[in-house]
DNA sequence: CCATGAACCTGGTCGC
DNA sequence: TGCGACCAGGTTCATG
């Protein structure tokens, strides 16, 4: 589920309950949530600390203690959301963590997501990508990195070590807009097509963001809020029916193990 | 360096 | 209705 959009509107929706508060105690239903750390390791080192900020890394959703960082995964069906109330009869709770009279409840039902507690950012910082909104992100950094591999350009976006946030609705819906085939080889895409990517990624980003993310099927965050992105999409989930371009039925093919979504008259290889 | 397939999980949908 | 097959917004690890 969650791509850069959604955890952004996640990271937003939940930091103005969470700055300046501190976690009282950790309830861990799902036990494989935490990825490296164990109940004793938040009471030692996360317990009563204040968080100081909430930002978004990547996918990630950062906590910052100063002293340390909980970075929170959402994978394919994770939601985090700050509820007065526990939800008995709620079977998709993995963990839930008591700040003043509130909670922020972390609901999966895939099992997927995790936690993950470090020093310090600088762990994911040396694993992670350019962020695709971020300063360092232009137009020359894309057409030089793209050049310097020689891979399936869908796989190459999908890599978070590459560049954070992309995932297989926007990279679908950026490679449609640029014209270019998700199995083309990165280092042979002209440097027009490049550029109108490199353009693509971030309007998509953004648009989306501004829309509060993509909402397929009833996944919702921050109490019943649902983001509407999913009306701007071109190509993704829509196989079968006419390019929104050239009016050609669009396709479904497999790249990279995942469904992938294409107009065969727009997008050649 | 690069590609593929399996694994981790649950639930929805589609065809018979 | 029931059942099996297949699919899902992600990532990691092992294997050619």
């Amino acid at each position: 589920m969650p791509e850069l959009p959604e955890v952004e509107t996640v990271t937003n929706s939940i930091k103005k309950y969470l700055i300046g508060k501190s976690f009282s105690s950790l309830n861990l239903v799902w036990d494989k949530t935490l990825h490296n750390f164990t109940i004793s390791d938040f009471n030692r080192k996360v317990k009563n600390q204040i968080i100081i900020n909430v930002y978004r890394r990547g996918k990630f959703i950062i906590l910052d203690f100063n002293s340390c960082i909980l970075a929170v995964h959402l994978r394919m069906t994770g939601k985090l959301y700050v509820k007065t109330k526990l939800d008995k009869k709620n079977n998709h709770i993995s963990l839930f963590l008591k700040f003043s009279k509130d909670y922020l409840i972390f609901e999966d039902t895939r099992k997927f997501g995790r936690f993950y507690l470090y020093n310090s950012i600088n762990f994911l910082d040396t694993r992670l990508g350019i962020e695709p909104l971020g300063k360092n992100f232009n137009e020359n950094w894309l057409i030089k990195n793209l050049n310097n591999k020689n891979r399936q350009i869908k796989q190459l976006l999908l890599d978070q070590s590459f560049i954070v946030g992309l995932g297989n609705i926007y990279t679908d819906e950026a490679l449609w807009i640029s014209k270019i085939h998700p199995l083309s080889k990165s280092d042979s895409i002209n440097t027009f097509k490049v550029k109108t990517l490199y353009k693509a990624i971030k309007n998509v980003l953004n648009k989306s963001i501004k829309k509060g993310g993509t909402t397929i099927r009833d996944y919702t965050y921050d109490f019943s809020y649902v983001g509407n992105y999913a009306l701007n999409l071109n190509v993704y989930g829509r196989n079968n029916q006419p390019c929104n371009r050239c009016n050609n039925p669009l396709i479904k093919i497999r790249v990279a193990q995942r469904g992938t979504h294409i107009c065969s008259k727009c997008q050649i290889l």
